[in-house]
DNA sequence: CTGTCTATGTAGCGATTGCTACAACGCCAG
DNA sequence: CTGGCGTTGTAGCAATCGCTACATAGACAG
């Protein structure tokens, strides 16, 4: 079998899928390199040094959550913020979804830390999710820029409380605001 | 002078102070021994190891912040819920709260993941964090179990988007959602 | 053929990691 | 006085950390 060249491009699918399983807090470099099947030399040789490499990879990262964004989104759009709401909450209840919101709370905390990439990388998600979400506000929405940014705002709030085990309270509270029926 | 004994309780408080300052990701013992002015030797011995040591750290931390949020709270109910919000808002934003916040991503990472001893500690904020919301809820409130959850959803949510850089896009969404005045 | 440039393996550096073996100290019971 | 018990210091372990020096291999230009 032929040998695929080595280089940034190629080697970050691997990496970030490493990290998906694995965490970025954790990330040192030869595992790293061997989820890449190469080694620790070569990851320096390619991104010159660990924080670098982690500011490309957050970023890689970044675009193939987007990518996978765009292909969760289906064409037709929500009749009402109701459905607007529980339409992307199912969206971040699916298995595949879970990997992905482990690493976001690392990415989140990288960036309220300041760490290096990281709040570029997460803002970068968020700005591209606001964007998706606006395009999913109903026709007829009276406001959909504020609307989205309120729609945002709690679905986050119910992510962040889900991952500390407090989901039934978000999910109180959507009740409670109208927005979810039961 | 006379020296304190060393033990959990003496030493929690100067090892709290380590982490709100460098974090849980890079605690490693011996620059939290130095910071409790000890060894990782009697971390060790005191606590058995790290895991427990972190375990009982993070109770401690849910101990201390829920004693900031009795300090914090004054006697005088809100008479709206904007009005409560705001005032909760306001609290988030004072300086104090800011080495409180990276750490708490910190330990919503790590709960996510599922490290030992982070989501008791994060649940057990949550916890006590909507008890108070729930007393501070206006007296004449139609629902206000369903109102503090609601609220604690969005305050969350707006928390996490600041930590991103999308403190703006919260700001926008709950001036949308009619629960924040100009 | 020769030189140069890129890509890679091997080996190792000094630092740090969590943790432990061993000895010594002070205290109090007998 | 003696012996055990709880506490502490010193020293060190094997493992891992990010990174580098050095040699080598192949490709390609002259």
């Amino acid at each position: 079998m032929p040998t695929v060249p080595l280089s940034r491009e190629t080697l970050l699918p691997a990496l970030a899928a490493h990290v998906l399983e694995h965490g970025l807090g954790g990330a040192s470099l030869r595992p790293l390199a061997r989820a890449a099947g190469t080694s620790d030399r070569m990851l320096i040789y390619h991104f010159g040094n660990k924080e670098t490499l982690i500011a490309d990879l957050l970023g890689y990262i970044a675009d193939i959550y987007s990518a996978a964004l765009d292909a969760a989104l289906g064409p037709q759009r929500p009749q009402t913020r109701q459905e607007c709401l529980a339409r992307i909450l199912a969206e971040g209840r699916k298995p595949a979804m879970a990997a992905f919101l482990v690493l976001w709370w690392d990415i989140v905390a990288g960036s309220a830390r300041g760490l290096p990439g990281y709040r570029e990388a997460a803002q970068a998600m968020m700005t591209r999710q606001l964007a998706w979400l606006e395009g999913q506000m109903p026709e007829d929405d009276p406001d959909p820029a504020g609307g989205a940014r309120y729609l945002m705002t709690l679905i986050e709030g119910a992510l962040m409380l889900s991952a500390v085990g407090h989901g039934e309270t978000a999910h109180e509270g959507l009740l409670a605001s109208g927005l979810l029926r039961l």
